[in-house]
RNA sequence: GCGGCCAUAGCUCAGUUGGUUAGAGCACAUGAUUGUGAUUCAUGGGGUCGCGGGUUCGAAUCCCGUUGGCCGCCCCA
């Protein structure tokens, strides 16, 4: 006998796991279009080019790809970015500016299950587009943050890392690096919380041993937890680009100072994002115990639009994952008991009464009502327990007393009173009641 | 792709040095007689013990393989 195994990495929803979800994906949502967010969506099967294109041939061995029946190279999406840029891209001239956009969609990568990481989950997505200032990041991370403080996390419970890429690539650059030494400190930069002095082993490969002096600037500019550190250190410089993003780092910290949201973010600038198109600021949402994998990540790819082959546009985005979020979540109690429980449980009596009680049910739920009765005929009590135990609020009783005097019984689950009600009055009684 | 641990009912798990028809709790269903939510009681369905092979008179148990899961490494766009 053929059994059945669901596909590693993938997942089943179940009523009860549904429900959670669109708890999230509900408030997500609601969030994102309370900041003038428009939602839009895209396919989930997309060209394997469009992958490649923005991350090399390496990204293959990742991602659920395969050759459709007309000999097409595709691929299950790994990510919304290329594809948000694409949508966005070909109709770059005629959006209204800033394009502010999200997304809830599900994304597939070809991995090693993990805790809070699929081979399938859901992410959601928010961009900025043809806004070049800070202006963008303030309105994302503003929205990063409410996304979580929305489920009642606090700045307890989760934090957001600021770094910038530019400013590495400035500072670096002034120390006399070039590009293809800067990009190896920067692998260095991302790994040196996990692994310490072995970050630089990889920096060691290619160009020897980092000489003491860098690594000592590479280490104090790690340490820097403050713009006023930043400044203190960059400004004797005398470099303008670098004072040119310290101005702009003024601004977003001011910007999101005033929205109250410092004690949310902190100045770090071990955030590199990996090395694929960050081109300035990058962010990324920790909880504070430091227990879980990044809850969101983001920054702005001011050139990925224009690499895809369409105008150049600069851009901001970042992505929550639903599967740490929705760990954190429970780890701090946060995920409510999501019942849907009917407003009303009929009890019906016997054959007669169940077609006077069919037609009572029909008026209530064409009102709005949720309204639930047992199938099958079976005993008063028990259907008093099943009223209770599925939650209903109220039950509305076809018995044949009542079906010979023209009403139906309408008790309150929670105190037990009961009423008669006239067949014709049942709607605007339930109405009433709850 | 690599390593460690694990796999018995829908769920949580027992199962003796290898020994007859494989167990409990929870959950589910039916009933305790047909008009009121609790507790309880009885009964029942449901497992080729993840799958395949091997050792043995005999395997849930021991061995090998495989698939899947958990955890870590690599990776994390």
């Amino acid at each position: 006998m053929a059994t059945f195994q669901t596909l590693p990495g993938f997942r089943e929803f179940y009523p009860e796991d549904l429900a959670r979800r669109n708890f999230i994906f509900r408030l997500w949502r609601q969030t994102a279009t309370s900041f003038g967010f428009a939602e839009y969506d895209a396919p989930v099967l997309e060209p394997l080019e469009l992958y490649k294109a923005k991350s090399g041939d390496e990204i293959e061995g990742q991602l659920f790809n395969f050759t459709d029946k007309g000999g097409r190279e595709v691929a299950l999406r790994p990510e919304m970015t290329p594809t948000v840029c694409r949508l966005v891209g070909a109709k770059a001239n005629a959006l209204k500016r800033p394009i502010k956009w999200f997304s809830i969609g599900e994304f597939y990568r070809y991995e090693r299950m993990q805790k809070g990481r699929g081979r399938c989950f859901f992410q959601f997505n928010a961009d900025i587009f043809g806004e070049t200032g800070p202006e963008a990041e303030t309105e994302l991370i503003g929205l990063l943050v409410q996304c979580l403080c929305s489920f009642g996390l606090t700045e307890q419970d989760f934090y957001v890392r600021l770094s910038d890429r530019n400013l590495w690539f400035y500072y670096l650059g002034a120390l006399g690096l070039d590009d293809e030494r800067i990009r190896a400190v920067l692998g260095a930069v991302d790994r040196y919380e996990k692994y310490g002095d072995d970050a630089f082993k990889g920096y060691a490969e290619q160009f020897g041993e980092i000489e003491a002096g860098l690594k000592g600037k590479v280490l104090a500019f790690l340490q820097i937890k403050s713009l006023g550190a930043l400044t203190s250190l960059l400004e004797p410089l005398g470099d303008e680009r670098i004072a040119a993003r310290l101005a702009d780092w003024r601004k977003l910290l001011g910007n999101l100072e005033a929205m109250g949201l410092s004690r949310f973010v902190e100045v770090d600038l071990g955030v590199v994002r990996g090395l694929a198109y960050y081109t300035g600021f990058v962010f990324e949402a920790f909880d504070r115990k430091g227990e879980l994998r990044a809850i969101a990540g983001g920054g702005r790819y001011n050139d990925l639009v224009g690499k895809l082959g369409y105008p150049e546009l600069p851009a901001v985005g970042f992505a929550i994952g639903d599967m740490t979020f929705a760990l954190l979540l429970e780890q701090r109690g946060l995920m409510p008991a999501l019942v849907q429980a009917p407003d009303v449980y009929c009890v019906i009596g016997g054959a007669d009464e169940r077609l006077a009680a069919l037609g009572a049910i029909q008026s209530l739920r064409a009102a709005g009502f949720r309204v639930d009765y047992p199938l099958k005929d079976v005993a008063f009590g028990k259907q008093f327990k099943a009223a209770s135990e599925v939650g209903a609020r109220l039950a509305l009783i076809f018995g044949s007393d009542e079906l010979a005097k023209g009403v139906a019984k309408l008790r309150d689950m929670n105190d037990r009173a009961e009423r008669e009600i006239p067949l014709a009055e049942v709607v605007s009684a339930v109405r009433d009641s709850l």
